[in-house]
DNA sequence: TTGTGTGGTTGCATCATAAAACCATTTGTC
DNA sequence: GACAAATGGTTTTATGATGCAACCACACAA
C-alpha cells in the first residue's frame, strides 16, 4: 500500500488532528469560513485554487464534521458551507499559526494584517499555555501522561 | 507550472506558516524533537516513515530555520537535529492541535495521552485568546486590521 | 427561450510520496 | 588492524495527489 499515510488510527491527538487539517488547503478554507465565506465560488475566488480540489476539500471537511452544508441564506436554491462548532473550535490553531509567523517569519514586513480585539482595535495577546493554577508553562514544564481509563496504543 | 501551490509570497501569516509546517510530517517531526529526539534513526523508527521523505523533511525544516544540525552530543561523528527558538516557538500550535482533538475527536477514547503540568501532574489549561486587558475573545470578537507601516498586498 | 452565472465533474499532465534496494561512513568486536 | 554491523542517508520505481483546462447540469434573469 503506497497510500499517503493515514494517521486515522494513531493514538496521538496531534496526528489525529492532522488527519483532518493537515493538508495544504483545509486550514485556509476554514480561515475564510471564519471570515464569513460560505459559497463555493467565493472560496474559489478568494483562495485562487482549482475547483476540483476545492470540491474535494469541502467534501472532506464536511465528512470530518468541520463544515456542514445548509440551504442558502439568501433564499436561492444553492447551498452553503457553514462551520460547525468543531470547525469554529480550530480558531486557536489558526491564531497560533498566525502568531508564530508574526514572531518568527523571516520577512515580517510582508505580513499584511494583524489580529485585533474588535471592541478596542488593539492587538490580541499572545496565546499562552498555563497550568491549572495559572503558572505559565514552557514545553519543558510539561510532560505526557497516559490517559487514565481505557486502552491505549503506541504513545505520542 | 503545476507545482504544488506555494504560499511563500502570500501576505497572510497563516498561509506563510503553512509553507513551512503545512505538510503531513513536519509537525510530527517537531513534536518528536520537542520530546528530545535528535537523531535521524530515532525520528525514523518513532514515526515509522520512509527514510527518503524523512531526509527531505529534515532538510526543509533546516532550510526554514526550524531545526539546526549540530555535532552529536555523545561525541560520535554523527550529527544531530536540534530545534531552534523558531522551532520551539511552534509549541502553541501543537498544543492547539492536541486540544482540538481532545475536545472534538469522534473517538476520544483512542487518544492515548494527556498533556500535564510536569510539576503538579495535572492537565494543562485550555489555550485562550485574550485581549490586552484580559477579556476572553471568541472569533467573532476579533477582526483583522492592515498592518500599520509598510507595503502590503492582497489581505488575509 | 435564450443567455449567463453558479457549482460542480472529468481527463490529462505533472509532482510528491512511499517502499525497497542500494551505498558510504562510522562504530563496535576481536 | 580486519571484519561485521549499525547509522545515515540516496536512488529507483510505482502509485497517489495536485493543478489546469475543458466540459456539463442546473438555477436564474431577460
Amino acid at each position: 500500500m503506497v497510500r499517503r499515510t493515514s494517521f486515522d488510527g494513531d493514538s496521538c491527538p496531534i496526528a489525529r488532528s492532522l488527519e483532518a487539517l493537515g493538508d495544504w488547503w483545509s486550514l485556509l478554507i476554514i480561515r475564510e469560513a471564519l471570515f464569513g465565506v460560505r459559497r463555493f465560488g467565493e472560496f474559489q475566488s478568494k483562495l485562487g485554487m482549482a475547483k476540483n480540489i476545492l470540491a474535494a476539500r469541502l467534501r472532506s471537511l464536511v465528512e470530518h464534521g468541520i463544515l456542514a452544508t445548509a440551504p442558502a441564506s439568501d433564499g436561492s436554491a444553492y447551498q452553503e458551507y457553514v462551520l460547525t462548532p468543531k470547525g469554529r473550535g480550530t480558531f486557536p490553531v489558526l491564531v497560533a499559526l498566525r502568531q508564530w509567523s508574526e514572531e518568527f517569519d523571516d520577512h515580517p514586513d510582508e505580513i499584511a494584517t494583524i489580529l485585533v480585539d474588535r471592541a478596542k482595535g488593539r492587538p490580541v495577546k499572545k496565546l499562552e499555555l498555563r497550568a491549572e493554577d495559572g503558572r505559565l508553562l514552557s514545553p519543558a514544564d510539561t510532560t505526557l501522561k497516559p490517559r487514565p481509563a481505557p486502552r491505549r496504543r503506541a504513545a505520542g
